[in-house]
DNA sequence: CACTCGTTTGAGCGGTCGTTCAATATTAGC
DNA sequence: GCTAATATTGAACGACCGCTCAAACGAGTG
């Protein structure tokens, strides 16, 4: 169980991109094998069910995008982070990514409480992505950046609603919408 | 086919529930057959296939969106209308409704080309809905509500993904963020 | 009431689903 | 190089999937 054979992260990031195109009940058992190349028995082995591949693939996505987030906060003020991340989340969403959508947040609209362990997991990673807007918004309220007089949780909040807005709508208008017009407007009331 | 012993539109709208709570590929047709109270023979004489009556369920959804749309705006100046229209796609979409979030957005999330007609017919509608949008907005411009050098296209791609965000976020919280602050900044752009 | 013809029924089809487990292959320790 | 321990294989299982169709039904007509 512990020592597998298989690279295992790269086993889940194989499976974190077919979940994130087709989503969790379109993607079968059959279709993993192929795309990780892992016959039934290892999987059931090293992940016990789909759902507990399913729930290391949202961690592994969770994971890269507070990387990314994380990366742009070394490199530029918070708020301008801020921006670079969504604009980046949403726009490279429309080519080389499995789906336009954020998978937590396709997840969150997919699983009914059939599925509860895994709906809730989703829903968890989400909030600590906005956690993470959270403190980059008090940041740039410690610099002058951003009204103090606003809540930075607030913010926060009204951030992740924004970016699960873009990029479903960017899926709904198959990329053809003026994003970064949409974008500008959806700052507009920051900045 | 023409004339059925039950009543289709009732058919339309139980289906209608069931699709918008657990959305397409986690509906069976047994779980059909026991809600809309028919025997397979039956729905696919209707029907014709499972494609074809959710292809009703999300005109029909789509129909009563357009209609409580109508109804604002016959009792409301253009851009009230459209936020009282948001806050009630919203608002309402805790309780009683389905699921949490727009059936349309859900099942563009969802769908994958192995749907393509689906899809398409989902992304299609939103488009209509987006149309009402406009003619909203361009009438709120007309009377003097809405800066005139403003692109009533631009606002009403705006709205529409923002009432995608909301209704997003909405589900990923539970409903227990402050939406009405959300949706008001939402509109913090435009009024 | 008998006949007709479109509607409804529901058992059941072929296929796919997620999952299991005995058999096999591979590695590590001596 | 043998053995013990562990990872992997893949055929097969029961359950459920979307869907079909011969038989039963029932409203309208004469």
């Amino acid at each position: 169980m512990s020592s597998a054979r298989h690279d295992r992260q790269e086993t889940i990031k194989k499976a974190t991109q077919l979940f994130w195109e087709k989503g969790f009940h379109a993607t079968s058992m059959r279709n993993l094998q192929d795309v990780i190349d892992l016959r039934p028995g290892s999987i059931y082995a090293s992940f016990g069910s789909k759902e507990g591949l399913f729930r290391e693939t949202l961690q592994c996505y969770a994971n890269s995008s507070l990387e990314r987030l994380a990366k742009h906060a070394a490199s530029l003020p918070p708020l301008d982070a801020l921006k670079a991340f969504i604009t980046e989340s949403v726009s490279t969403a429309k080519g080389s990514s499995p789906s336009d959508m954020c998978m937590l947040a396709k997840t969150v609209a997919e699983l009914t409480q059939d599925n509860a362990e895994l709906l809730a997991e989703a829903k968890r990673l989400l909030k600590t992505i906005e956690v993470a807007f959270t403190e980059l918004a008090a940041k740039a309220q410690q610099q002058g950046a951003l009204d103090k007089d606003k809540d930075p949780q607030r913010i926060a909040s009204f951030l992740q609603m924004q970016l699960m807005g873009l990029k479903a709508y960017s899926r709904a208008t198959d990329g053809k919408a003026n994003i970064k017009a949409l974008i500008d407007d959806a700052f507009a009331g920051l900045s």
